[in-house]
DNA sequence: TCTTGACTTCGAGTGCGCTCCAACTGAAAG
DNA sequence: CTTTCAGTTGGAGCGCACTCGAAGTCAAGA
């Protein structure tokens, strides 16, 4: 019962593609992984975890570039924890202004479908 | 007191650069515009309205390519309204769900905030 | 032993949505 | 009349986030 798995099934694991998994590596928004005795990559359960997070905050619309930054101040340990906790809360209150936006321009949408509605059904 | 303003200004009310009014036009998203004698556009209160329209639709997350298709079917005149209403309906799905899935990412970013609040303040 | 298939690296390619440049034109202010 | 300035076109370029191709390696099953 090994712990570890290969690129393909974390890949499928997150709901991310292989290529993918290698380019974040690549642009160190995962540290290096893990290799097995054939060069191959070995993912354990932490790095599942960091890349569901990773996965979070791309949802949420996290460019690239402030993830790795914030990938870099976690490399760096406790040190950084204030830092990472205040890139977390000005990224929430980016969300938090993208869902009042949403929700109005949701608004809109559906004063929209209701005047399509008039005339119609 | 003319009511129609040039590329500039509707550039400036929309919130969209000249260079993207006039993309949009190109790829079809805005019915050719007005020109006045020299060739230059003219954008009418609904040319902006339509425009405004589109910037929530674009900021809601739909492609360029629906919208598209959607301003054409809006070209073609009352014929096309039932098809019209599905789009905006199957849009307005996706908008629900995005929301949704942002609801949630936001609920993990908090825990990881509180998570990083314990021991620094 | 042979084949299969998932892995490796590196670099190139893709799709989207703009964004800008070059060269030019025309109207209006000084 | 000259300068300035906002506009015109066509086409090239850009930033982002992947996505893929080529060539090769390795381990395990038939």
């Amino acid at each position: 019962m090994d712990e570890t798995m290969t690129v393909g099934e974390a890949a499928e694991r997150v709901g991310l593609t292989t290529y993918t998994l290698r380019w974040y590596e690549q642009e160190g928004l995962v540290a290096p992984v893990g290799r097995d005795s054939a060069g191959r990559r070995r993912y354990t359960a932490e790095d599942l975890n960091w890349l569901v997070l990773l996965t979070r905050l791309r949802r949420t619309g996290m460019p690239v570039r402030d993830m790795r930054r914030y990938a870099e101040l976690a490399r760096q340990g406790e040190a950084t924890r204030a830092a990472r906790r205040a890139l977390f809360e000005r990224h929430r209150d980016r969300v938090l202004a993208r869902m009042a936006e949403l929700q109005e321009d949701l608004t809109v949408l559906n004063h929209k479908i209701e005047m399509y509605g008039k005339g119609d059904r």
